[in-house]
DNA sequence: GAAGTTTGCCAACAACTGTTGGCATCGACG
DNA sequence: CGTCGATGCCAACAGTTGTTGGCAAACTTC
């Protein structure tokens, strides 16, 4: 479809640096010039190629998560698998960045958290539809993120330290069964 | 001790309308000017009577939460009690606007992340070796803050509806019993 | 009432921000 | 070779930031 362009590498080096930057300082203190600096290109490439800084952040924060769904899931075991899959996306690149980046950015700019809310609406509660009483499956899916994203905030951003150091199968072992009972309760 | 000075009006306006700012505005966001006017003086008085916008942050954020201990609660509903002393520090000013102000800033500012860290080791730790096994008190501990920083989070800073139209006691009854669970394991 | 301190405002500085326009250079194409 | 668009850098603008120095008014102290 799109051609590819003699500029694709600095393009690349720009959304790569951008994504760096973004997780480890947030929108406001990742300037531009820092960017562009590690992308070692000048800033006047960054405008010409994104637009503008929001273009440029919308740029590096949108990817594909491919959530698999869970329908085919065990109930029984369903908060396991859910904690497991949310662990995954946090540590593997590059989504790890882009969800730090996030969440990062949410807790200071209003207009990503209303991103937050949105998706948590559309994507997180219906999910959540199938187990329990249906009535109060937004109350429950509010737990449940209550817990994941409490478990993200310790782990990525404030890294408590005995948070960090639980592997992957002792988060499961610890926050399945409380995310399996906000799931699947009355 | 300190006898009052003709400008504690000024100075007490000024830390008001900066607590204000912050918790909404956040640290970045908030400037001098803007806390100024909101005090209705000049900037430059904010200077002068606080050294710097540092100098402000540290004395609008300086506050006693006189933590209540758990040495006297009844081991088997701790995690009811704690949760429901969390809720009230979060929802009283003006511990409430601080403690937004900390958690907003928190994960935008290396500096204040390590405060948080502080605080988790030396005061959150602690509380928590009476209960189950202290030799992983720091993991017990570290669980217990995921969910309910993660409460804070979803409730005060995303506020994702469904979280908000918890009452107190119906996040008590979901929230507490993981709670105790995290706290009294093995 | 005079001297000195406190309180307050105004104006400005220096640094940094996102952003823009102009100009050189490179590559493709006739 | 000559043309033309794409690519890149430099310099600068305009706005905002934290911060500072100077000066007028108000209060305190004698």
């Amino acid at each position: 479809m799109t051609e590819p362009r003699r500029s694709d590498a600095t393009r690349a080096a720009i959304l790569d640096a951008a994504r760096r930057r973004f997780a480890a300082d947030g929108f406001r203190r990742a300037t531009i010039r820092s960017i562009a600096a590690d992308a070692d290109i000048d800033p006047s490439m960054v405008m010409r190629y994104y637009g503008s800084k929001d273009g440029l952040f919308a740029a590096a924060v949108d990817v594909e998560l491919d959530l698999p769904d869970l329908a085919a899931a065990d109930p029984g075991t369903v908060g396991a698998l859910l904690t497991r899959q949310f662990l995954a996306l946090w540590e593997r690149p590059p989504t790890d960045e882009i969800l730090l980046t996030l969440l990062r950015t949410a807790v200071a700019d209003d207009a990503v958290v209303e991103k937050m809310r949105e998706v948590f609406s559309r994507q997180v509660t219906p999910a959540v539809l199938r187990f329990g009483d249906p009535a109060d499956a937004p109350r429950r899916a509010g737990l449940v993120v209550s817990q994941l994203l409490g478990l993200a905030l310790t782990r990525y951003v404030l890294r408590l330290p005995p948070v960090v150091a639980l592997t992957p199968d002792e988060v499961v072992d610890e926050i399945g069964p409380t995310v399996q009972r906000y799931l699947a309760r009355s």
